[in-house]
DNA sequence: AAACTGACTAATA
DNA sequence: CTATTAGCCAGTT
């Protein structure tokens, strides 16, 4: 593989189907890390164009959204894909994941 | 080379 | 439910 790590990263989250969110450490998994959540989180925090990859479908194993200043905007376009979390609370991983999700 | 840092996680209490 | 702890990885001091 002569792609750097942090573009397999953007492939594989471009893999992600709208109307569906996977965890970092999935996506981490899928790129060969062991344990590299955290690395996952700081390519996307990386991303050369904010529409490089659809990092808004990429949440945290506990189904909340990682505060940072992007964190609302997040919510909106998870929202726009019909993805709603518990009262503004955590997205329920078993409805709406990629891999683990239901369906 | 060593320390630091973070859009993380799982295990404990 | 919240808080703490330790483990983890790659990029940046």
């Amino acid at each position: 593989m002569s792609r750097s790590l942090f573009a397999r990263i953007y492939a594989i989250v471009r893999r992600v189907p709208r109307g569906r969110v996977t965890t970092y450490g999935d996506v981490a998994r899928l790129a060969g890390l062991r344990n590299g959540a955290r690395t996952v989180g700081w390519a996307l925090a990386s991303l050369p164009h904010i529409d490089a990859a659809p990092w808004w479908r990429v949440i945290r194993r506990d189904g909340t959204i990682a505060p940072r200043p992007f964190a609302a905007e997040q919510r909106r376009r998870l929202g726009r894909e019909g993805i709603k979390g518990r009262s503004g609370g955590a997205i329920n991983l078993r409805r709406y994941g990629w891999l683990s999700g239901r369906k």
